[in-house]
DNA sequence: TTGTTTATTTAGCATTGATAATTTAGTGTC
DNA sequence: GACACTAAATTATCAATGCTAAATAAACAA
């Protein structure tokens, strides 16, 4: 895990670079929020890396790979279980918004994810994470994955027509995005309890 | 409009290539249903056209652009306008079924989507059609754009989930996705009632 | 007939993802 | 210390891609 670590017990370099999967992703996540996904290629992330793109090849199996491992790093960042006694509806609706200025926070990273194939760990770990406390509240499981898949396909719908500019200046001219956000998410939160409290 | 019109006002070609922007579309689309969007190049796409590469871009200004028009020729599809006497939740479940189907009815559409910018036509036509009948039920413009956005960010993102063979699978290993996706979409326009009334 | 416009072709450039072959540097063993 | 062995980088290179420039052909207009 700990770049350092692996390297005590690996192998130094010519150019000293301390490459791994982890430091590759923090540069691409770097790159693209100062340049943008377009300029995320394996030449330009090499050279910030101080390595010629081959070299990436030994860590990372292909660019999709590595744009999975970048939704699987920014995805880790911002989810979270209930709080004792916390109901899931105000659970639900702050990681919405915490996802929401998570990924802004991520230049293009609505393109990324709807690019990059999920990882076993966000299939595994991440989802299920959304979906445990629903379960706990009482929903049937099938319930509780629709409404998981629900509430994630907003987000990532949102996400996406946020970060274009030229779609979001429609709905921005008329309306603060946070605000009418955080309607269609009051909106859905309310609506999936309707449907699960049956 | 009417690509045998504009021929005969316009002037042959050597190869009899009835070149048009609609027919590249066309051409486009039914690549990408058939091999994905990653088959579609501007050689491959030319080539099932009768057509050197370069001959695209007297019609169409970039990739990129001709993306744009794809997703708007989709999303022109699956739109209609209220019927009379129609009350608004019924009509956007129906849209919202209809446009998940015509979504899905296009290979890999949710990509597409995600990086094509929106044209002038899906802004001021394709979006306004969502906004009106909000309006006309007695919601706010801003509430009944929040509304929209939060519609359509729902299907976006639903239908590139469902698109991706591995997001999708863990979805579909629990519930019937058309079951699940109904359970959101009834949700979602079930909240949206309860705060456009207020 | 001549010139102009429209639409295409040929040729080619820069960029990209990826691979193969080579090279360098540590590690462990005797 | 010499020797193989492994890990991780380099150089060189490929085929594919988006796109542009220049040349060309066909229709129309005068």
């Amino acid at each position: 895990m700990d770049p350092i670590q692996k390297r005590a017990a690996g192998r130094p370099r010519k150019q000293d670079a301390f490459l791994d999967p982890s430091v590759i992703v923090d540069a691409a996540w770097s790159l693209v929020e100062k340049d943008g996904v377009d300029a995320l290629t394996s030449r330009t992330l090499a050279a910030k890396l101080g390595v010629k793109s081959p070299a990436l090849y030994w860590h990372v199996p292909s660019m999709t790979a590595l744009h999975s491992l970048m939704v699987e790093r920014m995805l880790s960042e911002s989810i979270r279980n209930p709080a004792d006694g916390e109901n899931w509806q105000d659970w639900l609706r702050d990681v919405g918004q915490a996802q929401r200025r998570n990924f802004l926070s991520h230049r293009d990273s609505g393109r990324i994810i709807a690019v990059a194939p999920p990882t076993d760990v966000i299939r595994n770990q991440v989802m299920p994470m959304l979906v445990a406390p629903l379960v706990s509240a009482g929903a049937s499981d099938e319930d509780a994955v629709a409404a998981a898949g629900t509430f994630a396909s907003f987000i990532l719908g949102w996400v996406i027509y946020e970060q274009s500019a030229e779609a979001s200046s429609y709905i921005a001219s008329m309306v603060d995005m946070t605000t009418a956000f955080e309607f269609g998410l009051g909106a859905l939160v309310d609506g999936l309890a309707l449907r699960l409290s049956r």
